[in-house]
RNA sequence: GCGCGUGUAGCUCAGAUGGAUAGAGCGGCGGCCUCCGAAGCCGUAGGCCACAGGUUCGAAUCCUGUCACGCGCACCA
């Protein structure tokens, strides 16, 4: 249990005994107490504002409630002084064995250290990137993925049951388009075509190596398919399909990032999900069929604009209602909550997926969105085009190649999701400490450096049963609390959806760690004669060293050990 | 036109459930190495939280309206 998790309870303890006396309403207590860590050291190490809050259910002026609970505080577990002040808020000072305590747990529990069971195991699918198979995955895919895969490593820690999933759009007009596209290339390959790439096409060049495998594997004859000879066409789909799903997971492994399922659309089609979807929504009232033998959801009685077609007037069934069915197959398989991590682009979707979820009679809590706003990339305050002469798309590959995983990956979560913002590449490319992950980075490499510096002299943090009494100093402590931040900023981020809270809070961490390191490095340094300074000190930087590597973990980003550049 | 998102320091952005004197990084300016990593640190300047109303003990945060920017408004996926 986290020391803040600790001191909730401890206020929610309190309050009930208030509210068994007869002081408040027992209905008032609202679930979680609020309880914040205050900006300013003289307010605390906690604080609530919930005696102002209660104030009028009670009926009582708020410093009165506020001395009621710090009444009941007082002596608590773990509680040093308890203060009332403003207009009700209740300060709430912890003994410095409690922090020592929590540090030294901390410490023991290491590379879990942050991990809770908040989630109650409850299942979650987490549904991102989901890039058309038709081609190259572009920098704002790239986004998606890291915020989808961040996410579900937090869902993780807070104690829910993730699956991590693809969905791959491989029905449609778009892989006739890719085909159409392919056997151009092909053709083009072998002298047939000279000029250029017809506009029901799609111009990348990178379909040309596609062509040339697909010749090599389906022989030259593909130059010649007939637009009516179905088989070969499908041939060449699916051979075009797999070589571009396979550059997309190549990307994606390169990314560090990894679904467990690849769910494909076609399976949809041909088990009848989506016949059968349509049938049960038709079923259920909430289909229509127009003069020309359209089929429509009606969206609208669930809150849409507009009601949908879901079948079309030659009987072909629209990409909605395969999505329809996907949803409904996710509900299906239990999960306590379907996450689909979409680029803002598509926000526009989301009313009638919803709806779509309400008119089969499940819970539209189970559905949730997360939007990703654009990455505009700059360099030095000049929008950039990544692309080559292919095209106009950015890939994710060349942003790769230009600055690597980790600042890729840091650089796309230190955002809010929903927030456009820009990617500085000059500052990405940086090994620097004005890139924000080699900030971060090299405050782990520093204290990996100091722990094996200490080692070489012989000292070793003492694993169990140390005295940590030794840490005095104001920033030592100060260092130990928002270390033992981690575990409520796993499940702020986890519960709020919100990656980049990881970053923000790794920076602070750091900073705090640099200026205590700098500022003391030539009076009170971690090694030194005293034996019970170093053993105590050596626990304060390997615990720190486990929450900033957690950290990074978390984020998927590397955690080095050393960081010596040459020149 | 309608919908969604955004508007906070010169720039890029944080500010969870409304709380105490609005934060960080970069950039400016001024300082700190007889060093466990100066690729670091400290100090300082810089704000009508887009604008106008409202809700209440209290609003950057909630409500209404206005303006600006982005995105969307398919029988494409």
């Amino acid at each position: 249990m986290s020391v803040k998790v600790h001191v909730e309870r401890l206020i929610h303890d309190a309050l009930r005994a208030l509210a068994q006396q007869g002081l408040l309403p027992e209905d008032a207590l609202p679930a979680t107490i609020p309880v914040e860590t205050p900006k300013r050291a003289e307010h605390g190490d906690f604080a609530t504002s919930i005696c102002l809050q209660l104030a009028k259910a009670a009926r009582k002026n708020p410093r009165e409630l506020a001395t009621a609970l710090s009444a009941k505080l007082e002596g608590a577990e773990g509680v040093a002084s308890i203060e009332i002040a403003g207009p009700g808020f209740v300060n709430v000072r912890l003994t410095i064995d409690t922090w020592l305590t929590a540090l030294a747990s901390a410490t023991r529990e290491g590379a879990r250290f942050g991990r809770s069971q908040a989630g109650l195991g409850r299942r979650v699918l987490v549904e991102y990137v989901s890039a058309n198979p038709t081609g190259p995955m572009h920098v704002g895919h790239g986004r998606g993925a890291v915020i989808g895969d961040v996410l579900s490593n937090l869902l993780d820690w807070a104690g829910y049951r993730v699956e991590r999933e693809y969905y791959e759009n491989d029905v449609g007009n778009q892989m006739n388009k890719l085909t159409r596209s392919v056997l151009f290339r092909a053709r083009e390959l072998l002298g047939l075509e000279t000029g250029p790439v017809p506009e029901d096409c799609y111009p990348g060049a990178y379909l040309i190596p596609v062509a040339e495998a697909a010749r090599a594997a389906l022989g030259d004859g593909i130059a010649h398919v007939a637009p009516e000879d179905e088989p070969a066409l499908t041939r060449v789909r699916d051979f075009a399909r797999d070589r571009l799903v396979g550059e997309i997971r190549g990307d994606l492994e390169r990314l560090g990032v990894r679904h467990e399922t690849w769910f494909r659309e076609h399976t949809l089609h041909d088990s009848g999900a989506v016949s059968q979807a349509a049938a049960e929504l038709e079923a259920r009232g909430h289909v229509y069929t127009d003069d020309s033998g359209k089929r429509w959801f009606r969206s609208t009685d669930f809150g849409d604009d507009e009601d949908r077609v879901v079948v079309r007037e030659n009987g072909v069934p629209t990409y909605f209602a395969a999505d329809i069915a996907y949803h409904k197959h996710k509900m299906d398989r239990g999960y306590d909550c379907a996450i689909d991590v979409w680029g803002a682009d598509h926000h526009g979707y989301i009313p009638r997926v919803r709806a779509s979820i309400a008119a089969l009679g499940y819970d539209v809590k189970r559905f949730e969105v997360l939007l990703c706003q654009f990455v505009t990339l700059v360099e030095n305050g000049q929008p950039v085009r990544m692309g080559k002469r292919s095209g106009n798309f950015e890939t994710l590959r060349d942003l790769l190649d230009e600055v690597g995983v980790d600042a890729t990956r840091f650089g796309f979560v230190m955002r809010s999701a929903d927030a456009q913002f820009e990617f500085d590449l000059a500052l990405a490319k940086s090994q620097s400490m004005e890139n924000p992950v080699y900030y971060v980075q090299y405050g782990h490499a520093r204290l990996a450096q100091i722990l094996a510096k200490a080692a070489e002299l012989g000292h070793a943090p003492p694993s169990d049963g140390a005295d940590l009494r030794a840490i005095v100093l104001p920033e030592e402590l100060g260092l130990i609390k928002k270390a033992m931040e981690w575990p409520d900023v796993v499940r702020a981020a986890a519960d709020q959806r919100a990656p980049h809270f990881v970053v923000f809070y790794l920076q602070e961490l750091i900073g705090l760690f640099h200026g205590y390191y700098t500022k003391y490095k030539a009076t009170e340094k971690v090694v030194s004669d005293d034996a019970a300074k170093t053993a105590a000190r050596l626990v304060l930087c390997q615990g720190l060293k486990t929450v900033i590597g957690n950290g990074l973990a978390v984020l998927g980003v590397s955690a080095p050990e050393r960081m010596y550049f040459t020149e």
